[in-house]
DNA sequence: CTTCGCTATGTTAGCGATAACATATCGTTC
DNA sequence: GAACGATATGTTATCGCTAACATAGCGAAG
């Protein structure tokens, strides 16, 4: 026989009221700091609050005030290493301005992607931050979402010219630059480990390639650059296919679109009995926190993984918080690492 | 001069009804698939919903039924590679059962740890997942969560006896088998690197540790165990630490706590002119991504990450949806891998 | 052809909090 | 001491949605 309305436990501003004989929204102004209340009965209403455990109901508030302090975070893969320290910028500054971050993983999957994006929408996050699987291709969406007037920013990955900030690194030169360090080494056979280039990075990075090679009058051929996921199993198929051509028709140097490609590619050619980079010279992208450590470490390009999440939910939540923040395309350093993969 | 209600440009069922000129209930039964609609109403609802753009608000839907689908977790340390992967398992599992999840980062701070679960039950989360950077001391704060009702899954540090159920794995013993590997590759002088002993794993990987070393006879030298953080740091202090104690003085092999703190200890070992494992073997405990790469590959314990995420999701919604499911205390599998670090 | 009972739909109230307006109380001021 | 303004408190309506109850319409059964 207990009381009948059990509310999972949790005790209401009314309650709090009833026990004390006031108003409810005395009890209201009162916890919220608000003016034109009595010393003395503030007090009471603060004590019997923490005494009877008191915790303010947010989903009410919410609806009143169609403000969640919640953001939404889309990322396409939270096991690659970059993901969680972006993640843990987008923490430390979200909860900097008590918001709360939604994470959402969709396996860089565009179906998953907008699956989830619609969820956070039902539970009216004030904006979401998105690392997109795809942003290319099917710009309609995203249009859609960003004309609805949800506040939206998207960080590494990025959609051009579609009304949204973006924090990110410009993929293309810092790619060229990498590029260009392998033709200072004297490579000229440079092969393409790609992601899909229906994703920005993908095809920036790619481009980045493309320029160096023509820069420089090197010849790319079509059967060097293959395209695959933007993982180890991704990079281990796609310089396994590179192995089949005969030894004098392939690149004594590869580029991969990022780190855990080069570490794929790198088991690849170790099982063919080769040596990095004595055979085949290799570099990457990102700074994965493995790439000082392999076997042979890994010449790559460092991004500002923490920043880029600092910057990005900052960016999102001045936008949540003045409709007229402008948009902008904010491009972090990136730091050429000079290691032994690409010959020393 | 648009509408005057603004609503953040969403859409509202009263909205749809009154452009059908039906009542809201009707429109709300058609969406939610209730019964005793009629099929062309139904149809007609669908598709002016669809039109105009409606998004259910579940923060209303939250209110009426005190539930929101959404579940909290409490990590210490994003970085710590160990944790994307359990909040890959966390996430994936959540998915499944549509829940959506808070992510909250404590830096391994307990005040930070009370902070952020206070604003998640004012968001009225369904429930909570808790790694806490406190399994030992002050029990009082959880217990009286759980007492409040709260549906709380602990993962990789439990509390004992408190009444909620817990997915990890047998630290002790798993701490225990390998300071036995230790043992019976010879060596007899092992020193200890420990985590702070108020967290779970703190306490019971250094009783394994004890456990294992009275089991075989062997001394433990107070000065040989050294408590600091859980990550490179706090290894690399603890290891330096231990350096300044004369080398006859000095154990020459070491336990670490995890395998963070047996990579800041390689550092410092390093640093000191000296080699792993011939002037002093270690091992770790997690199985990092990095444990195999480093210059002396890090002989370990692995733990099923995904697997513990995987669990703990699925264990807190089952208590969320069944308050009469049981508390368990879940021990995972772990696997001893031995690598190079500890003398070949 | 009345009555029962089912289906389709509408109305009301309430989830917990707050904004906006209304009232009460009290000390000042002339 | 009447009138005013400030302060403290209460009342009402509302956020978007749904449970619970109410009603209307229509075919089947007797």
């Amino acid at each position: 026989m207990k009381k009948p309305k059990e509310n999972n436990g949790n005790v209401t501003l009314k309650e709090v009221a009833a026990v004390l004989g006031v108003s409810t929204m005395t009890v209201s102004r009162a916890i919220n700091d608000k003016p034109n209340v009595d010393a003395l009965t503030k007090k009471k209403i603060l004590d019997t609050a923490k005494k009877m455990g008191y915790t303010p109901n947010l989903v009410a508030k919410s609806l009143v005030s169609s403000k969640t302090y919640t953001i939404g975070v889309v990322i396409p893969e939270i096991s690659h290493s970059f993901f969680p320290e972006v993640v843990k910028g987008i923490q430390e500054e979200a909860n900097k301005k008590n918001y709360q971050i939604f994470l959402t993983n969709t396996s860089d999957d565009f179906e998953t992607e907008k699956k989830v994006i619609d969820a956070l929408r039902a539970k009216r996050v004030d904006g979401i931050l998105v690392s997109s699987s795809q942003t290319k291709e099917d710009v309609g969406y995203y249009q859609k979402i960003i004309a609805s007037g949800l506040p939206l920013v998207f960080f590494d990955r990025c959609f051009e010219n579609i009304g949204a900030s973006c924090i990110g690194v410009n993929d293309f030169s810092a790619s060229q630059q990498i590029t260009e360090h392998l033709i200072n080494r004297g490579y000229k056979r440079i092969g393409y480990l790609s992601g899909p280039r229906k994703v920005s990075i993908g095809k920036e990075r790619f481009g980045g390639y493309v320029a160096a090679m023509n820069q420089h009058g090197l010849e790319i051929d079509d059967r060097w650059v293959i395209e695959n996921g933007f993982n180890e199993a991704g990079g281990y198929h796609a310089m396994g296919k590179l192995l089949t051509l005969p030894e004098k028709a392939r690149p004594n140097a590869v580029a991969a679109v990022n780190d855990p490609v080069a570490f794929g590619a790198m088991d690849a050619i170790r099982e063919a009995g080769l040596k990095v980079p004595d055979d085949i010279a290799i570099v990457g992208f990102t700074n994965d926190i493995r790439a000082g450590l392999v076997a042979s470490p890994l010449t790559t390009v460092h991004q500002p993984a923490y920043e880029v999440g600092k910057k990005a939910a900052s960016k999102l939540i001045k936008t949540i918080e003045d409709r007229t923040e402008r948009v902008e395309n904010v491009q972090l350093i990136t730091k050429l690492i000079i290691r032994k993969s690409c010959g020393s």
